[in-house]
DNA sequence: GCTAAACCTTTGACATTTGAAATATTGCTC
DNA sequence: GAGCAATATTTCAAATGTCAAAGGTTTAGC
């Protein structure tokens, strides 16, 4: 068929190749952050309405939960991707809420370890299992199939990511 | 093969689909958010490095460059997803910056129009050209089918999740 | 015209965020 | 063991972010 029209549809392919191809990683770029966005958004609003915590509270509080001994502030801040000096801040305020205990080991005192209290532990328990409940609520419209796809094709994003950034390692 | 086998496939499909299709949502949330913050951080140092801008001003500046008669604020709001009393600082930097301009209309002056003026329109240019390379430098590696189909997809989730936000009319 | 509802922006209190400089501690080297 | 680089956290200033309340303006209803 398109041979018979002798290369339209190619010459159509190269063009749409160099107008609109080009912009496709921009697209995808704009759309991924909006969509996270607006999930982050949601998340936060219920979170706040239905718990009192914020997100970030409940990124670093999920990082603590799986680590029973608790984590440096500096390996907490490199697994939620926060800067340092922040998570100082949010520590402080967990602290304070009775929610996380800070212990400074008796081998190298520059390092403060930051772990869920008792109650902090029971808590957060409570907020994740609604979380994922949200999560599948959100988008109960799409197809398994698809989520699947999605979660191995970001993976593909990620990486190429980490591969091209500038001046910086990656792990 | 599978069915030589008496179904011992299928029942590996229903295992897995009860115990880790349960979180699949989950999973998935966390890796596009990871890889948005990825993303973020690395636009934000190249902005910052090679404009001395912000990612949230550089956003803004994005939707008034492409209408040229300006926003108003509450317009402004919405489409960079950042709340009201967010975009009256922001403005207010920029204007000092000499990169915007605000206006109040004759006809109703509860309104407040922001524009870009031609310092603004032209530095902008720069930013998004830039912008736009990085893009395509970090999403290097990801062939153009799958970004396509990330496109169509990651709009799945966008409908789906906007479909079932708590208490909020949607667009 | 007066009043009340609706609309748009700003303000204020507080949390989060980054980047850079400051602080404290450890480990290494000579 | 004194000095110095490396490590880990905190502090600081400036920007961004939310939410709720307050401020003007406009529009409708009467």
């Amino acid at each position: 068929m398109a041979e018979s029209e002798s290369g339209i549809v190619d010459l159509e392919i190269i063009v749409q190749g160099a107008q609109e191809g080009k912009k496709q990683e921009l697209r995808l770029w704009l759309r991924m952050l909006s969509t996270t966005k607006l999930i982050s958004q949601e998340i936060r609003r219920r979170l706040r309405n239905e718990f009192g915590a914020t997100l970030p509270q409940f990124d670093l509080m999920a990082q603590l939960h799986r680590e029973h001994d608790g984590l440096r502030l500096g390996e907490l801040s490199k697994r939620t991707m926060v800067t340092n000096g922040n998570v100082t801040g949010l520590v402080e305020r967990l602290e304070t809420d009775g929610l996380v205990l800070r212990v400074t080991p008796d081998g190298d005192r520059r390092v403060t370890v930051a772990k869920l209290t008792k109650k902090g532990d029971e808590i957060f328990a409570a907020m994740a299992a609604a979380h994922e409940g949200w999560l599948r609520e959100l988008m109960a419209d799409v197809e398994p199939t698809i989520i699947a796809g999605l979660w191995k094709d970001i993976g593909e994003v990620k990486s190429s990511v980490n591969n091209h950034l500038s001046g910086v390692a990656f792990d």
